[in-house]
DNA sequence: TCTGGGGTCCTAGGACCC
DNA sequence: TCTGGGGTCCTAGGACCC
């Protein structure tokens, strides 16, 4: 028996959903925006022929947008979200455990004695079921170690050859694998240390791999040294089936329009409280403490900048709506100065830990608390359905701070009003 | 006009305790 | 002629991921 890792990781995964539904835009390029239509998070292929980059500036573009007939989208989370979801779905009818590393992509651990060309039918298939039902291209790469499974699905995305799924068959042709690959592409390695990499001459995942391990220890912590011995084909990093409980939750975003007023800013942050407090009762955590900041646009040179963050401590341990926006009001009052434009604001709650086992002291009012608890618990099944309900500040003022999004696509599969329609005359 | 958002882990250093 | 040492907790900062 062998034990292999596969990553199935879908390619240009924003712009790919937003082709679904679009089949004017098959081979067109198509980029997608960050919130607030600032920069570029994802493209097409056909956008990256043109030219352009992730983390590009849509205003910097605009020539290349314009030229090319690049079709441009807001970001609509809530679609890719749903496809993900279903990629998901179709990969459990083969693999009953698999990890969701991140919205587009999922890793498998595989024991078995079927040889390599076995599983390679079988991810060819997995990749076929998804292309058929989904309508979303994925590549999968397969290797003894998580690490490796990741430098394979490059080449499986980026070399036509393999169609899709790359495996390596085994440790002899590490150093083949190895040998050019860019060492800032491995996984674990990123901007800063692949600088400090270059600086002494080590360019590809070969040579950091082949490192002394006391000199990575040293310079990349434990970290670096399971990297380079994932690398080596020495499994370090075992699957995570079931997500950990966030250890700290922050809901943050820029203005579409700069705010100066408290009413307006105290609008948004009620609204952040409601997106934190929803996230602690789905895991079922409370906090002890929550924190606010507030910030001005530090790309605005010309204007006073001022950044500042609070955190207070609770009455007690909650995860109400109600408990909570009350005292990030205290703390953002605290912070609010007048003559500022503010961009950006956030909220944020560390150290939770489970509302199953609080213990209240004596002075606690645990009528009140066990009260507001159970409201919201109503709320969250109310707005689970519906997503009505908001705290009274909220109302009417969501306009001030709301996010810049004019090029927002439909909400095709989550929404019956907004499925696509088709003309029968 | 225009610059994302939400996480994790590790380390070093200071405070504090006995 | 000498000025401990080990352990724990917390925080800030820096790296990484998508």
């Amino acid at each position: 028996m062998t034990t292999w890792f596969l990553i199935i990781d879908c390619n240009t995964f924003y712009a790919s959903v937003e082709k679904v539904f679009r089949p004017d835009l098959r081979n067109k390029p198509v980029v997608v925006l960050s919130n607030n239509d600032g920069v570029v998070v994802a493209l097409s292929q056909e956008a990256k022929d043109v030219g352009i980059k992730r983390g590009d500036l849509l205003f910097k573009i605009e020539e290349l947008v314009k030229t090319h007939r690049v079709h441009v989208f807001s970001s609509n989370f809530v679609l890719y979200y749903d496809f993900s979801k279903r990629i998901e779905t179709v990969v459990r009818r083969y693999f009953y455990d698999v990890e969701k590393y991140s919205v587009d992509e999922m890793f498998i651990e595989y024991t078995t004695d079927k040889s390599v060309d076995e599983i390679r039918e079988t991810a060819k298939k997995i990749r076929d079921t998804i292309s058929d039902e989904i309508k979303i291209k994925v590549s999968i790469g397969i290797a003894p170690t998580k690490t490796l499974a990741k430098v394979m699905n490059r080449y499986a995305k980026k070399d036509k050859r393999y169609q899709g799924v790359a495996i390596l068959k085994d440790t002899n042709l590490l150093q083949k694998a190895l040998f050019t690959y860019p060492a800032g592409d491995v996984w674990g390695i990123g901007r800063q240390h692949s600088k400090n990499l270059a600086a002494q001459g080590i360019t590809t995942a070969w040579q950091f791999s082949q490192m002394n391990d006391n000199w990575l220890r040293k310079n990349f912590s434990i970290v670096g040294l399971r990297t380079a011995r994932e690398l080596r084909g020495i499994r370090c990093i075992d699957m995570e089936l079931h997500p950990p409980d966030k250890k700290n939750i922050l809901c943050s975003r820029s203005f579409g329009k700069p705010i100066s007023e408290l009413s307006d800013l105290k609008a948004a942050v009620s609204a952040f409280v409601q997106e934190v407090a929803e996230k602690l009762r789905r895991q079922k955590s409370v906090c002890k403490s929550i924190g606010v900041m507030v910030m001005t646009n530090p790309h605005r040179k010309d204007q006073k900048q001022y950044y500042n963050s609070v955190m207070l401590e609770l009455p007690y341990a909650a995860n109400d709506n109600l408990t909570l926006q009350e005292i990030a009001f205290i703390g953002l009052e605290k912070i609010f100065r007048t003559e500022h434009l503010y961009k950006k604001a956030g909220v944020f709650v560390n150290d939770l830990f489970s509302s199953e086992n609080i213990q209240y002291t004596l002075w606690d009012n645990a009528a009140k608390i066990s009260k507001r608890r159970h409201l919201f618990q109503t709320v969250d099944t109310i707005n689970t359905s519906l997503g009505l309900i908001k705290l009274g500040i909220q109302k009417g003022t969501e306009a001030k701070h709301s996010m810049r999004q004019t090029k927002k696509s439909p909400n095709y599969t989550t929404d019956i009003s907004q499925v696509p329609k088709i003309d029968m005359d």
